[in-house]
DNA sequence: TGTACATCAGTGAACGCGCGTTCACTGATGTAC
DNA sequence: TGTACATCAGTGAACGCGCGTTCACTGATGTAC
């Protein structure tokens, strides 16, 4: 059953976009070649042809996701904007379309080359664009700033996620909001 | 092969030290009852006469990690020793002895309540240890202050280790280091 | 103190299941003439 | 434009493997007498 080329390229998309949210929703080592050839409307095999194996396309999924956030967040002109929109309750009980190092950092140690470089370019991706915004005069004070405010914005997310107690997750996100906001 | 009930307590403690050393370093789902036995010299069988379960067992040794951080942080006696050994490259190097929420964090939205409560109680110990060194003249303040704190830490110890570059590594430790510095 | 026996921590074979991957095959695409 | 055929994206059965869990059994512990 050979398809047309624009077909297989609209599959290929197509199982890249489900992958980065279920990938992001369960976590890469919980989210097998079934499920996510099914999310696409296609058999397991079909992943072989187009990725060669998990690994590489968890690797292309890794910065499929960095780069569908980073195209809405490009639109964001502040940075009271951007803590404001990623530290609020929508963002965290959205994590499937939400920041990917909020999501999968803490199993990046863990996985091979690719998939850590594509993480790796994903994260200075962030911190430059956050680094813009930033009004340091310095370009290398500036990348710091953003450094350490995405530390911070990244952690909450986490814990709040983490978190079992609805009051300390929200506290965790409004706190976090309100000492950014002192500081920029 | 019955043992003494002292042999048994101390089977069990072997146990659940190696699952808290293993669980941090490899992750939650990276370890199954097999390695986690055979790093206590015993059968996977013995698991389920201790446990019951793989789950009972995750929220123990959770549980079990945060107090044995959380010993070794009581020895310190001011804020910024604790963001000082925090955010070290030997605790970046050493996850399997180190802090539970950079090491789990983002495993928890997909745990049962058991593992999850374990995780809260210990999140909430640490903010409230770390709040207990903080300045500010309110408790509630020094609560949230500690909050955003442990939020950072947390933040750039997980980008730290997830990051496939060493430069961008060491510097997301020692730009977040001095900037919480500066602050308090 | 010595003997008989119930207890139960730990053993190891076996279970069903889902994982990532392979591979012979299918059949529409798209090219060669 | 029409026909013959090579290409190759996608199918689905099958693979070996490791997972968490069960269970009949073992045999030293620890208690009852």
């Amino acid at each position: 059953v050979k398809v047309s080329k624009e077909q297989a390229a609209e599959n290929r998309e197509r199982i890249l976009s489900e992958a980065a949210r279920l990938f992001r929703e369960r976590g890469l080592s919980g989210v097998g070649v079934d499920a996510l050839t099914d999310a696409a409307g296609l058999t397991h095999g079909s992943l072989y042809s187009q990725f060669g194996s998990k690994d590489r396309l968890m690797a292309e999924a890794v910065n499929h996701a960095f780069v569908s956030t980073g195209a809405n967040a490009g639109r964001i002109k502040s940075i009271a904007e951007a803590i404001a929109t990623y530290l609020s309750a929508w963002h965290r009980d959205a994590p499937g379309v939400g920041c990917t190092m909020a999501a999968l950092g803490c199993e990046m140690p863990r996985q091979s080359k690719a998939v850590r470089r594509s993480f790796t370019e994903g994260v200075k991706g962030a911190v430059a664009r956050l680094g813009g915004l930033m009004s340091a005069r310095r370009k290398r004070q500036r990348e710091n700033d953003a450094l350490v405010v995405v530390a911070t914005m990244v952690g909450a997310m986490i814990l709040a996620r983490a978190v079992d107690d609805p009051k300390l997750s929200d506290r965790i996100l409004t706190a976090t909001l309100a000492r950014l906001n002192e500081q920029l």
